[in-house]
DNA sequence: GTTATTAGCTTACTTTTGGTAAGTAAAGGT
DNA sequence: ACCTTTACTTACCAAAAGTAAGCTAATAAC
């Protein structure tokens, strides 16, 4: 047993660790399910539909999501520049577990609220 | 459409930030995942299972856990003090999808890598 | 009588993350 | 000459998360 639990111990180099980090974020799990709505969208689009980011942080998102291949961004050399964000491949596969969660989340957040409501202590 | 995305613009009480928020967070996947493989564990039992943690850290998360209801902290009035924890119903229900989310991680660890380091500029 | 054990709590401190506000670039309209 | 548009970047500041180390309290072992 003890050995099986060694398997999380080192959290530096844990696959698990180093990929749920990324979308533990405040931000990047949002953009990705408005992408996976929306097939393509602008920065300023991205920027209205999640209120409250501010457009460092939408910038920052993208950026690592795109680093990580989740996203893929294409820029048409115009000017005023427009930028376009989709999904990746590797984007839409992770898609349907967040799918899950949310659902998981909608369904069980009267329960949770309730829990945190009551607990005391 | 952009009725479809206000959906994700309220993020304060949004239920999937809302949910999500709580194992986003550096440790509680962490501890879900050996709480489903052990049944029970003690503090201390987590505590050096987890190599990096600080007893500051599993304390509060420990807490959060609990006050969601995802796991259930029995305490028996013995000197010293002895204190289980384990997985409740809700819990439980919560992990198949972590499981998932943590094989999609293991698969697409390397490939992620690869992105991280040729991503330039 | 000192030390170890157990499950934390507390304090002080550092690091990381997020947010605000302003600035930049390049071209086209007025 | 100046304003607008787009997709950012930069400098600065506040807040949140994390760390290290010490404290507690009761008992049992040495």
């Amino acid at each position: 047993m003890e050995n099986n639990l060694e398997k999380y111990a080192d959290v530096a180099n844990c696959p698990v660790r180093n990929v749920l980090d990324r979308f533990g974020d405040k931000w990047s799990t949002l953009v990705l399910l408005l992408l996976d709505e929306a097939a393509v969208m602008r920065f300023n689009e991205l920027h209205k539909a999640i209120n409250g980011i501010s457009q460092k942080m939408l910038a920052v998102t993208l950026k690592t999501l795109e680093a990580d291949g989740l996203i893929i961004r294409t820029q048409y050399p115009e000017i005023p520049p427009r930028v376009e964000y989709k999904l990746s491949k590797r984007g839409a596969s992770l898609l349907p577990h967040i799918q899950n969660l949310v659902q998981w989340a909608n369904t069980n957040f009267d329960a949770i609220e309730e829990s945190r409501a009551s607990y005391k202590r």
